[in-house]
RNA sequence: GGCGCGGUAGCCAAGUGGUAAGGCGGAGGUCUGCAAAACCUCUAUGCAUCGGUUCGAUUCCGAUCCGCGCCUCCA
């Protein structure tokens, strides 16, 4: 009955049926933050991507296992942290928490798992060791382990690059001439000085995983060897993906992954976010000019996932407009529906939700989604407008509702309570409408906007919206 | 240079070989004490440009122009 969900995978490049290995559980890991500063909207952008493929993954009616790693050790931690002259544990512990605090702002389900790179240390030398044992790795002189994509022919598959094309870019370091092939890459680094503290014991010495190696290892450990979506944003595709696919299939022998879901950037006002042309934004950074999570996940959310997303302060702008309509037709919708039971969808509803799962189904299409929301918005306040829609009917469209937002997660208003003096400025502005009043109703009425509260008059009384 | 993506109304953004969803914004009207919200009407003879295939193309093919991403550790 339900169509099959269909996903455009990189691997293919093709828009591929998809079911979940196990036909029930569908396990998927997705690439976390680097817990070394604040998160950016562009990193959000990412999450909040996945966060729509786990919860519509879940509305379609499997069950979720998703795994997100959290890289607490790198170049970036290490330096910073030694620069703010704290550990690196407790560097990272203070972003890992500001992490997780936006993904609240923003109705960011939480997955399953959040493995910290620093605790999967065992698991990657034994991934590590693998790898030697087959071949497919060497140590160099210093101490250091690398891959040798020469040994894994079809590397490249992925990003659809010519391996014997990769040459030496700017960004190699100095280091690099350990290796046997310009494009082989780190599973385990030797320590330096740069590192500091932060070094554990390896069958090659001291030194501290490579960065790819991480999600191998932690995906592998809590999800199998072979499991059903790997998703992260498209500039991971090269290398650090290609370099997963080939660590982990030379290890296990297995495919790694069945389908592989990336996310197009995020750009600002046009042009690629960068602190020097002063278009960068973190979560917090929207929070102080105003703007509620709710607003700036609608902006996230509501580009398809492969399109750039060219991120404004009108979108903003149109979103919390948007918004409003919404949460006025609810509150609308409410008064109409009251406690009763709901009975069956009026005919206009049933329909949209067959288009919303249908448009969700297409490789997430959220413009397709929205506008059958849209619609139902339309022809609720239509069919309340004629006094046509009983309450039994109301109560079952706000149960639909309900339930897309567990893919949606943007329907439930924030819950924000007017001040006492707000209320009492109602109340005192309904006396004067009362005993007709209307000059000093309508004064109120602005000293109340001034407040940052609009209100409605309406059958039921005044309502207040906020702004 | 290699690989790839995109150019649809004022802004954002779906989509289809048969004649352009939706959101925001704007104009007029209904309702309202006045508003707000809602509702009604209107807001792309055209989907970067030029060719081609076709009965018919925004949708397929080719070329051109413009914008963007990746090409070794940025979601």
């Amino acid at each position: 009955m339900t169509p099959l969900p269909r996903f455009y995978n990189t691997l293919t490049r093709q828009v591929e049926p998809f079911e979940p290995m196990d036909g029930r559980t569908v396990r998927m890991y997705t690439c976390g933050p680097t817990v070394h500063d604040y998160a950016h909207i562009g990193n959000f952008r990412a999450y909040v991507f996945e966060d729509l493929l786990r919860r519509f993954l879940k509305f379609h009616g499997w069950g979720v296992i998703q795994v997100m790693n959290l890289t607490d050790v790198d170049d970036k931690t290490i330096r910073k942290s030694r620069a703010a002259g704290m550990s690196l544990k407790e560097y990272t512990q203070r972003y890992t928490q500001a992490f997780f605090e936006d993904l609240d702002q923003l109705r960011i389900e939480r997955a399953e798992h959040y493995p910290a790179a620093t605790e999967h240390i065992p698991d990657m030398i034994r991934l590590i060791e693998r790898l030697i044992e087959k071949g497919y790795a060497y140590q160099s002189p210093d101490g250091s382990v690398y891959f040798s994509i020469a040994r894994f022919p079809t590397y490249g598959r992925l990003a659809r690059l010519d391996p014997a094309s990769l040459r030496p870019g700017a960004r190699v370091s100095q280091d690099e001439y350990e290796k046997d092939n310009v494009a082989d890459f780190a599973l385990w680094k030797a320590w330096d000085e740069a590192d500091g503290d932060v070094a554990w014991d390896s069958p090659w010495g001291r030194g501290r995983p490579g960065w790819h190696i991480e999600c191998s290892a932690m995906s592998m450990k809590y999800l199998g060897e072979t499991f059903d979506i790997h998703t992260g944003g498209q500039d991971n595709i090269f290398p650090h993906h290609e370099d997963e696919i080939a660590q982990s299939e030379a290890a296990t022998g297995h495919p790694f992954v069945r389908f592989w879901l990336h996310c197009a950037h995020l750009i600002v006002d046009g042009r690629k976010m960068s602190k020097s042309l002063g278009n960068f934004y973190t979560l917090r950074d929207l929070l102080q000019r105003g703007w509620t999570g709710r607003e700036v996940r609608y902006v996230l959310l509501t580009t398809h996932y492969r399109q750039h997303l060219n991120f404004t302060f009108d979108s903003l702008d149109a979103a919390r407009a948007a918004l409003a309509r919404l949460d006025d037709f609810r509150a609308r919708l409410d008064g109409v529906a009251g406690t009763v039971p709901p009975a069956s969808l009026p005919v206009w509803a049933a329909d949209a939700d067959g288009a919303f799962h249908e448009a969700l189904a297409d490789d997430l299409n959220i413009s397709a989604a929205m506008a059958a929301l849209f619609d139902v918005v339309h022809e609720g306040h239509r069919a309340m407008d004629t006094r046509s829609l009983p309450a039994a009917e109301a109560a079952a469209v706000r149960a639909m509702l309900q339930n897309w937002d567990r893919v949606l997660g943007i329907l439930r208003p924030d819950e924000t309570e007017p001040s006492p003096d707000v209320v009492e400025l109602v109340r005192r502005r309904e006396e004067m409408r009362a005993a007709r009043q209307w000059a000093e109703a309508d004064r109120l009425r602005a000293e109340i906007l001034a407040r940052g509260w609009t209100v409605q008059d309406t059958p039921q009384g005044p309502r207040l919206r906020r702004r």
